[in-house]
DNA sequence: ATTAGTTACTTTGCATGCAAAATAATAGAG
DNA sequence: CTCTATTATTTTGCATGCAAAGTAACTAAT
């Protein structure tokens, strides 16, 4: 047996795992300048695009665990960023409020996304496109 | 403004994170079985592929923080799936040595790349290919 | 109306990822 | 040879990701 298939070098896995953390990390210099992680921001930008949504909502459009979520909300909470309110009609849901100051927030994120892909020198547009639908191929079969 | 650049998506960071947990989430039954976290099983496989290493070294073939090998290291060592011993040359260093029920556990590993593959119905084998050559340049863009 | 069963979340405990500070030991300049 | 700079690791503190247990509230069957 060779053990070809052991290597780090053939892992789709690792790959992915220094990608993933490789991207985050972009990510934490002008996130900090708005002063929020990556998971926040995700959340934000789930909120940006639809505001007042159900945890379980938020839950689905961002990927995060739900039970980090709950920490997260609490201190985006605590950074005035938003609301959690109780939903009269269903008392076990919760629905997540942006703040005016959340909502704001938007503009001052609005060059992130750019700021972050002219990193990438050796990855064109249709690239990204196509590493993107083939990642969404790998989420698909895993989560099913 | 449209502010479509900040929808989630499409943005890759997001895919990358959401593949990166998909794909870790599924290994971990396989690796429960071997009693390993997906970090940990990365250790191994650097290790399997060159044995007694610097910190340094592993550190480098694992993309694994620095700060969070030590802890990881020690908790294999508790395993006893290695041990980590000074170098004599130099006292700054310290190598990584398996054991004999760490090198043993490769044979128990080696199955495990196909189980995780085979659940990957709308990839083949080129579209992987692809996958990684096109996360690795993410990776050295990011990585300079 | 009761009770069993489901939902929607929260809490808890463990394992990282990461930046920054702290240690220990070798290398270099003078 | 000494003092300073650099290198190799570890430690610390904070923020998740995740499985599993716990809690509160709605639903449905009797």
């Amino acid at each position: 047996m060779s053990f070809e298939q052991l290597k780090l070098k053939n892992q789709l896995c690792h790959r992915l795992y220094m990608a993933s953390n490789s991207i985050a990390r972009a990510y934490r210099e002008p996130l900090a300048e708005l002063n929020l992680t990556y998971p926040q921001y995700v959340v934000m930008m789930a909120l940006w695009e639809q505001d007042e949504v159900t945890i379980a909502e938020l839950i689905d459009k961002t990927a995060i665990d739900g039970g980090a979520l709950t920490q997260i909300l609490k201190k985006m909470t605590d950074k005035s960023l938003l609301n959690v309110i109780k939903d009269e009609h269903d008392k076990r849901r919760r629905l997540v409020q942006l703040t005016r100051t959340g909502q704001s927030l938007k503009l001052k994120a609005a060059d992130i996304p750019k700021r972050i892909f002219c990193k990438f020198d050796s990855i064109d547009t249709i690239q990204a496109q196509q590493l993107m639908q083939l990642l969404d191929l790998v989420v698909n079969d895993l989560t099913d």
